[in-house]
RNA sequence: GCCCGGGUGGCGGAAUAGGUAGACGCAAGGGACUUAAAAUCCCUCGGUCCUUAGUGGCUGUGCCGGUUCAAUUCCGGCCCCGGGCACCA
């Protein structure tokens, strides 16, 4: 082997290195049910063309848990590919009159290119993209799957219309009110659309949230809030002069004496019925009409002033007897529980505003124990605990024992019945737009809706089309597409779905396709899956803690009943690493600047184009759009990949936000500067000597500390990879060491200082394996081997070497650190609190004062008290 | 409003079965090398006080209390920051 060159030179390295990885084949990974297996999932990105800060951050971590997985004799799954089907494809193709499929994998060999530049150990045989045939049309055979026993549905329904995006969305892709990936308002719109029932595993998703020890709390919090299950009551309330019930889902039937008027949501179809004939029939349907047409958004923000309309109806109150008006109003939801509310003005401060605003009665049926309610006079509705009044047999009960008396008394009854609500909806995965998977449905005009038959499949979304401004389909236009026989009674003019799924239907199953990638008889080969699922670490951002995570659990329980996986829960243990932020900067003239543009020789920091005084604004994630973003290929050019793994792992630990700092970066790269010399200057002494293997008895005092550094720190950066994914003080401890070692006054002709001094650099090889890969491969040639390192197996610790021969006791004074000695380990507690009360620093504070109580502790600590 | 996180030097961050607060790095200051600069190497680095500059005194982990021989760590109350949910009956 070379020896080292003078400089470091990454460049030159790791395309050296990532040359010879290839040759080697070296990330290859076979199904091997002999050996322990390791499935290392990060999330896979959007072919957007370039990775950005947060992929670098994201698939780093991962590489080094897959490295040093596979170090310590673990088969690891380590796979790569493309969440390829959506928008963004659309909107290029159109500005740059393209294809969306050609931009898409020019994007993927483009982003391909850098992620190898990074270093990272994919098998990239197994690599795939979400919208070729092969991927989707086993998407669309399940789907086949889910219609026959009811899943996947269709129905008509006010669904969230993103304007911009020519395509309803999700409630989980609304935020606030506003598209999750565009930002514009979304509206309602009523529309055929197709469901995933996923509230029929809404007890399960959210009974299994407690058992996913492997997922940050924060996460399962959201998806709990989520999925939102309330345990209450139905309550029938009979319809006065009508032949009907009304049935209203609560949470509070301890107030149901309380009850003075209903609401029924604008969409309840008893509005209409119910209204018809009556003299404000006209200004009920104007009412519905307007309330249904409203912006969700707009119905749900703050202080939305309640209004509603009587519909000319009552209804009877089945306990207190009492007859009530029915409302239409706008805060009632016909998605949740029933669509009716019955209203405990009392009770609920929306029902109170209701009241107060047209003048219904307040009746109190809950009073606090230490004051009086009077519905008259209180300023808003009382929401604590308390005894019965105005409840009939109830009254004097406590409130809480009243929920489960009067649930039972309604059971016993025929009133209603004990009943839980979610607010988890179903999943609607129609999407009004070209580039996605094609729902593999036809429209017939005798015989409705018919699947297409299985060998049939895949539907192949067309490629030979001309992409429409303004983002519409140009699917409904594509008579090619559209027209087709029905396959159930050979009709000639059947039209086909045109809808495509949405993407993250693709996302919820990559992982099961990764571990058979090229099965072409099924969604993936049975062994494969049983061999590698679950994933047992899952990587990636927070962002997706209810979308693509709650999804994938719910498309997992599908195939779970279909009988195609035996786990429930796809993903063992989550990551959710933090953001990659850095400050803005904004320049008066020409707004916020790119790192680039802002010229920082100078005291205070200009524009590079105006020459004018810039401002620093607050440290925010990277942004395309607030320019303060970093360039990973400018990066790598100028330090190299290693540094930039370096720099992502050392600067926080991964679950926290990364503050960017070019600064931090240049440390990083100085540090492998400095080993780089040390082991170069050392080279060619330690080269062929070969690693020290004795006891550490043998060794004289000056090497000694060193063999004991290696062995702590291999204990330490084990504990930090393998507990808790901290490498930051993973690499900090690496550091110890390099400074340890370079602090050691070695002896050149010293043969066992040698030897020590080799396994220590070693060390530092092995330890920096999975981090700095490259700079590891060349160390580890430099020092004689001819493979990889990453074959090696991941060192071991010696217990003997992890004491110290000495420690450093501490003695208090009251709790007070007064002074300290060195004493041999393992001290037992008499001698040193002996010791500590001889120690002359010690007299000055006991002097004169009578000693209560002396606490000693083994290597650690003595406190005196006095 | 409700539910999660989190407040430690100039900065990023260490240290939790309660036991030396500030590891490691960055920045800053001083010095060495150099004709000079860069690079590199060495030293100092929470605040404060000292007629004893010390293995010195006091103080210090958002604020106020408590438990304890001992609290960044445990308990109670409050303040601030970040995130999620929010007319869900």
């Amino acid at each position: 082997m070379t020896l080292m060159d003078e400089k470091y030179d990454p460049k030159e390295i790791e395309s050296r290195w990532q040359k010879k990885w290839e040759e080697w084949d070296l990330f290859r990974v076979e199904d091997d049910p002999a050996r322990p297996k390791y499935y290392l999932l990060e999330m896979f990105p959007y072919p957007s063309g370039q990775i950005h800060m947060g992929h670098v951050r994201n698939y780093t971590i991962g590489d080094v848990v897959a490295r040093y997985k596979r170090m310590r004799g673990f088969n690891v799954l380590h796979p790569m590919g493309w969440d390829a089907f959506g928008m963004p494809a659309e909107n290029a193709a159109i500005a740059n009159k393209t294809h969306p499929a050609k931009w898409t994998e020019a994007n993927i060999d483009a982003m391909r290119a850098q992620l190898k530049r990074m270093g990272f150990s994919y098998d990239w045989n197994r690599e795939l993209a979400t919208c070729r045939p092969d991927y989707y049309r086993w998407e669309q055979w399940l789907f086949l799957k889910m219609y026959q026993n009811g899943m996947a549905y269709r129905k008509e329904s006010f669904v969230n219309w993103c304007q911009d995006c020519q395509t309803v969305l999700a409630n989980e892709q609304v935020e606030a009110g506003l598209c999750w990936r565009c930002g514009q308002q979304v509206r309602q719109k009523q529309l055929w659309q197709w469901f995933f029932k996923i509230s029929d595993f809404a007890q399960d998703l959210l009974s299994y949230c407690d058992k996913l020890p492997g997922w940050p709390e924060k996460v399962i919090t959201m998806q709990k809030n989520w999925i939102g299950k309330s345990v209450g009551a139905q309550i029938n309330f009979a319809v006065e002069a009508h032949d009907e019930v009304i049935p209203v889902f609560t949470t509070r039937q301890d107030t149901v004496f309380g009850a003075t008027f209903m609401c029924l949501a604008p969409e309840h179809p008893m509005v209409t019925k119910l209204s018809k004939g009556c003299a404000r029939e006209k200004e009920v349907l104007q009412f519905v009409e307007r309330i249904a047409l409203q912006d969700r958004s707009a119905r749900t923000v703050e202080n939305y002033e309640k209004e509603g309309v009587f519909i000319g109806a009552h209804c009877l109150n089945p306990l207190s007897g009492r007859r009530i008006p029915i409302y239409t109003a706008n805060f009632a939801l016909m998605e949740y529980g029933t669509g009716a509310v019955m209203a405990v003005p009392a009770h609920d401060q929306r029902d109170f505003d209701f009241a107060r605003q047209y003048g219904l009665d307040i009746v109190v049926v809950v009073k606090p124990d230490d004051s009086d309610l009077d519905g008259a006079t209180m300023t808003e509705a009382y929401v604590g605990e308390g005894r019965m009044i105005n409840s009939g047999q109830f009254d004097g009960m406590g409130n809480r024992e009243a929920l489960e008396e009067i649930a039972s008394y309604l059971e016993k009854n025929n009133h209603g019945k004990r009943a839980v609500s979610f607010r988890l909806r179903d999943w609607g995965i129609s999407r009004q737009r070209y580039w996605g998977a094609p729902i593999p449905m036809i429209h017939c005009e005798d015989c409705g809706i018919v699947p297409v038959p299985e060998e049939d499949l895949p539907v192949v979304l067309p490629e030979e089309v001309e992409m429409l401004a303004g983002g519409k389909s140009p699917l409904p236009e594509l008579d090619d597409f559209v027209n087709v026989t029905c396959p159930q009674c050979g009709r000639k003019n059947a039209r086909r779905e045109t809808d495509t799924m949405d993407t993250f239907v693709e996302s919820s199953w990559y992982f099961e396709r990764y571990c058979s990638p090229q099965c072409n008889t099924s969604m993936f080969d049975r062994e494969a899956v049983d061999y590698w699922m679950p994933v047992d670490q899952y990587i990636g951002g927070v962002e997706h803690a209810i979308l693509h995570l709650l999804y994938s659990r719910y498309y997992t329980r599908v195939l779970h009943d279909q009988g195609l996986v035996k786990f429930k829960e796809p993903f063992t243990n989550l990551l959710t690493q933090g953001m990659v932020c850095k400050e803005t900067v904004m320049c008066p003239e020409h707004g916020y600047l790119l790192p680039q543009e802002v010229d920082s020789r100078k005291e205070n920091r200009v524009c590079s184009k105006c020459g004018k005084p810039v401002t620093v604004g607050r440290v925010e994630k990277m942004s395309k759009s607030k320019k303060n973003v970093i360039d990973p290929n400018i990066l790598i050019d100028k330090y190299g990949a290693d540094t930039t793994r370096f720099f992502c792992l050392f600067a926080a630990p991964p679950e926290r936000d990364l503050e960017w700092s070019e600064q931090g970066v240049e440390g990083g790269y100085r540090f492998l500067n400095r080993i780089w010399r040390l082991a170069a200057g050392l080279m060619d002494e330690i080269k062929d000597v070969q690693a020290f293997q004795g006891h550490p008895d043998s060794l004289d005092d000056t090497i000694r500390p060193l063999f004991q550094k290696i062995h702590q720190t291999i204990y330490k950066v084990t504990r930090d990879i393998e507990n808790r994914f901290h490498f930051n003080t993973a690499i900090s401890a690496v550091m110890e060491l390099f400074n340890t070692i370079s602090g050691i006054a070695m002896q050149r002709d010293n043969s066992s200082h040698l030897a020590v001094m080799h396994l220590a650099i070693e060390s530092l090889a092995l330890l920096l394996a999975p981090i700095a890969p490259h700079f590891a491969e060349e160390l580890w040639a430099a020092l004689g081997h001819k493979s990889s390192v990453l074959l090696y197996p991941w060192p071991q610790y010696r217990e003997d070497a992890l004491e110290k021969d000495e420690v450093l006791i501490v003695i208090q004074v009251n709790g007070k650190l007064r002074s300290r000695f060195q004493v041999a380990t393992g001290t037992d507690e008499e001698t040193i609190k002996e010791m500590a009360l001889s120690d002359e620093r010690i007299q000055k504070f006991i002097d004169g004062q009578r000693v209560k109580k002396v606490i000693a502790l083994k290597n650690k600590l003595v406190n005196i008290v006095v």
